[in-house]
DNA sequence: CACGCTGTCGACCGACGGTCAAGAAGCTAT
DNA sequence: ATAGCTTCTTGACCGTCGGTCGACAGCGTG
């Protein structure tokens, strides 16, 4: 009778905690490669628990990710007073630091991306309005740039993840890299581009 | 007693219809979008005769797809005797037509690739392969190299599925910011080129 | 007509995401 | 101390999923 069955949380303490760990296996597994009965297993509570905080896996999966997405969009965020080519080096340049920092939680992201819908639709909200930011800095209408933008942004997911999985050269060189095939990108669909812009190195 | 129970087919017959049917009912519907149990109601059998041909739904997944490959394959196989450059401009070519013909089919099949590990692993075995031969075609070492065609492949998917998605300008346009972006990309990572490839259009 | 081969099925399993009403921890007022 | 109240917590349950198994039944053969 004198050990409690259970040890009770405040309302907050426990939220908190739950979204703690979930960051940290959400990082370690990708999204079907755990179960809510697992979490709940390593949070050392019941399934039901779990459930009565978030109201479903993938909303709980979402309110992790959105602690570490607000520190990524702040840290890329650019400078407004910056002219357009240069704020976008700036922002890749922080996006690959962050990549760079937090390489395991990113290629798990990517795998469970495809997964969970809300998830998709968050990504593709952000590629419409990254797309549409580019465009409109460098000032290009045609269909064929927007194919070009978009699949320039398939093009750094895919070199990011090469590069995390061999990090054999700097990240200044993936930079520019980047940079260098959106310019090829834009060119070869067409687009006028802002005169000269020189890539580093 | 006059009327069967079930109607009773050859092993060879069974398996075509099964096969058949999966082709379409996968381009259709993505991987996770349909239960084996709703397949086999569809084909009008228990779902345990749907295993009694193929051992797991994933595997069924695949042997679905190796007929529509093969013949994918098959056509962009490129002319063995064309000097690198032209050969994976025929063989690009000849890919665009097949997803403009199959876009569905290429779209769903993006879609489910990223749940089916078996797939993936196929998809990886491609790309591997791929970026090797367009490697050593441009003659090119650098590991930033074997990033920026790798990143083109992703390019190509995401540029496809957008073409798709819109089909607001012609193939051969297409086909021109594909070659042109991996020109700019190659041009990006440092690679050596061949002397002044002129790109159609 | 009996017999065997094998194509076929209903019933079952563990694991999954998700739900519910009941119970117990801990605070407060008496 | 204790009764009562709030609310944090739980065990048991549901439907569906991919997958398995022993038994039945259609059909060609002697």
């Amino acid at each position: 009778m004198s050990t409690p069955a259970y040890t009770r949380l405040q309302n907050d303490e426990r939220r908190r905690r739950l979204l703690e760990l979930g960051t940290e296996l959400f990082t370690r597994h990708a999204y079907d490669e755990i179960s809510m009965a697992q979490i709940a297993r390593e949070a050392g509570i019941s399934k039901a628990l779990l459930y009565h905080y978030f109201p479903s896996k993938q909303e709980y999966f979402v309110a992790t990710l959105a602690t570490g997405a607000e520190e990524l969009r702040r840290r890329v965020e650019p400078d407004p007073d910056l002219p357009p080519v240069e704020a976008l080096t700036a922002a890749l340049d922080a996006y690959l630091a962050w990549i760079a920092e937090n390489s395991e939680g990113y290629a798990k992201l990517l795998q469970s991306a495809a997964v969970v819908p809300e998830v998709r639709e968050i990504i593709e909200t952000v590629r419409d309005a990254t797309v549409e930011r580019i465009l409109t800095s460098v000032d290009a209408t045609q269909p064929a740039a927007r194919t070009a933008v978009r699949g320039w942004l398939w093009f750094m997911d895919g070199a990011c993840l090469d590069w995390i999985a061999h990090r054999d050269f700097e990240r200044q060189q993936l930079l520019g890299l980047l940079l260098g095939t959106l310019l090829g990108a834009l060119t070869a669909s067409g687009a006028a581009l802002p005169a000269g812009p020189q890539l580093p190195r």
